[in-house]
RNA sequence: GCGCCAGUAGCUCAGCUGGAUAGAGCACCGGACUUCUAAUCCGACGGUCGCAGGUUCGAAUCCUGCCUGGCGCGCCA
């Protein structure tokens, strides 16, 4: 049974109890959960749903547990019902019931954990989104590993999602990072605003390899702007794929020019009559939807603002379909939220249509200190200097595991050197380890055969297992709907600490000279589907699953 | 000054949509390899959940104020 299930028996329990006691069942929640209680005391799952309703309709929850528990007992897979404190409700469920799940899990295989807890949204999920002018540096590199694994996250929920980039390649710094590359390949010093770095003598070498003669053009500075950034693309572009980051639309902010985006955005507010004019230039009065300012469109000198840009590209966000705008920034970014939202509203839409999520910083450490970076001076750390150092599943995983309101101190130094602390082995090695389980028993010739007495699952260990097994859809609904994906890899250390302890204590493939059990059989079905979700939810992360380690 | 985030074990962090005795890894100490991978497991040690109030059967979790740290408050991008 899972626990889902459970929940929905309480429930329905819950709502006999009601009738019995003749109480007011609009008081009833439409749903429930059930939790899995750390104190093996406290039952296989526990309840609070007395607790919760006890006081809206004036009953004793204790008595209104009883009632629960009363209906509960008679369920099918149901082993005993305790009441506890205040009025907990501590469910045991029979061996056989829970031990079911192992089936079910082998049979969805990569299926398991989809849920459809957002069945119907159809999202655009932006993250990243660096200027072409350099490298993705570090912050960056936390959003590939998180906006993906978020990505994945919700198309596991059902949701449809698309992936996005957005490339402001219209501004000045486009016009620096142009000017910087004319200087270096000229020879000469970097610009005083310019980009400083190995890769700027890199990729002006490499345009003029392409472009041999672009200095003698008519316009060098145009044809180190078009290519220099074009070769930045690439090298993005390449830096994100071998980082297993996939982007469904890489967006050129060139375009919303070019297509006259930016006068039909601007045309479309001022008919909503939000756009003003003062001191020679345009306005969108964002202070009307919650902003702390007004913000500028179009200054007097006739350019539009990287704001107009913006607006521009969330009126083309919403054109392409996308009932939810999601947008992950930094922490450096969050003095947008308020004039972004603002443009939502403008337009109209719904609050919760744009959702903008504030990542903190990552920090990086060596030998303990902090390492002072500097786009100027080039002494920006890169995606592709973390990787090269702990290598792409151990960068993922130690950017996915902490919630993205917290700060990370990557100590280089220390992910560099003392590799085997990193968690992520810890998980992978438990999917290791099953395989090579898996790997012997078919050297042995065993087969787990069509089906097993999952009662024969009994053992605390086996037990432990099984409920982590069986909360994996959940936890998946959950990062989605809470957009964090760090839950996926606590919960992932948390199944494979479950499945090295059953390991220790619970032999599978029978000892040399002699024939698998049932007991043994049942546990291979159960190692199978430990595989298969400790698979699931690397995949969610984007990390490998070894075979061997 | 205003706003966002954080403050939980020596360190790095989970837990926060109110639930039972606050958890994990690392570090330190002591155990377990003739046995499916010891990159593992078991035990011990370790806490005024930043501080002070409030809400209630119950607060690390919600509310208010304060303290500390990070980030941000352009007709820059």
């Amino acid at each position: 049974m899972t626990p889902e299930t459970l929940a929905e028996k309480v429930l329905s329990a819950t709502r006999a109890a009601f009738a019995d006691l003749g109480l007011d069942a609009t008081a009833l929640p439409t749903e429930t959960a059930v939790e899995r209680p750390r104190n093996p005391e406290h039952g296989d799952y526990a309840s609070t749903i007395a607790l919760q309703v006890a006081k809206k309709v004036g009953t004793n929850p204790r008595a209104l547990a009883q009632g629960i528990a009363d209906q509960l007992a008679s369920v099918d897979g149901v082993a005993g019902v305790d009441i506890a404190g205040p009025g907990f409700l501590n469910i045991t469920l029979d061996a056989a019931a829970a031990g079911a799940i192992a089936e079910q899990i082998v049979a969805a295989g990569t299926a398991y954990g989809y849920n459809e807890s957002m069945k119907g949204a159809h999202v655009n999920l932006e993250f990243v989104s660096a200027n072409p002018t350099g490298p993705v540096h570090a912050g960056g590199t936390r959003w590939a590993a998180v906006g993906d694994a978020l990505a994945r996250v919700m198309r596991a929920s059902g949701a449809k999602v698309a992936s996005e980039y957005y490339f402001n390649d219209a501004g000045s710094q486009v016009d620096r990072f142009a000017n910087s590359l004319l200087a270096r390949a000229k020879g000469e010093p970097t610009p005083e605003d310019g980009y400083g770095g190995g890769y700027v003598d890199e990729i002006a070498a490499e345009v003029l390899t392409r472009h041999p003669d672009a200095l003698e053009s008519d316009d060098p500075q145009e044809v180190f702007r078009t290519a220099g950034v074009e070769l930045m693309f690439e090298q993005i572009k390449t830096t994100l794929a071998d980082f297993g980051t996939h982007f469904d639309v890489y967006f050129n902010e060139k375009e919303l020019h070019d297509k006259g985006e930016l006068d039909a955005a601007l045309e479309r507010l001022s008919k909503l009559g939000h756009v003003f004019e003062a001191d020679g230039a345009t306005w969108l009065r964002t202070t009307e939807f919650g902003d702390d300012k007004d913000r500028v469109l179009k200054k007097s000198d006739g350019s539009w603002t990287y704001f107009a840009a913006d607006c521009a590209y969330y009126l083309d966000k919403r054109e392409r379909g996308f009932d939810k705008l999601v947008l992950m920034l930094g922490a450096d970014h969050h003095g947008y939220v308020g004039r972004m939202q603002a443009i939502s509203r403008a337009y109209g839409d719904e609050p919760g249509t744009l959702e903008i999520l504030i990542g903190q910083m990552v920090n990086l450490l060596r030998d303990g200190k902090p390492v002072r970076m500097s786009k100027r001076m080039g002494t920006v750390v890169t995606l592709n200097d973390i990787v090269e150092a702990i290598g792409v599943d151990a960068t993922r995983y130690a950017l996915t595991r902490y919630s993205a309101d917290s700060s990370i101190d990557l100590d280089i130094d220390l992910w560099t050197k003392h590799g085997n602390d990193n968690p992520v082995y810890y998980v992978q090695y438990a999917h290791a380890r099953i395989s090579g389980v898996l790997r012997n028993a078919t050297e042995l010739g065993i087969d787990k055969g069509d089906t097993y007495d999952a009662s024969l699952l009994s053992h605390p260990r086996e037990n432990d297992l099984l409920k982590a097994l069986a909360e994996f859809p959940a936890v998946v609904a959950s990062a989605a709907e809470l957009r964090e994906p760090h839950r996926i890899a606590r919960y992932a250390e948390d199944l494979a600490g479950a499945y090295h302890r059953f390991y220790n204590d619970c032999r599978v493939l029978p000892y040399p000279g002699e024939a698998l059990t049932e007991t043994g059989r049942a546990r291979l079905w159960l190692v199978d589907a430990t595989r298969v979700v400790l698979a699931n939810a690397l995949g969610l992360l984007g990390v490998s699953a070894p075979e061997r380690m």
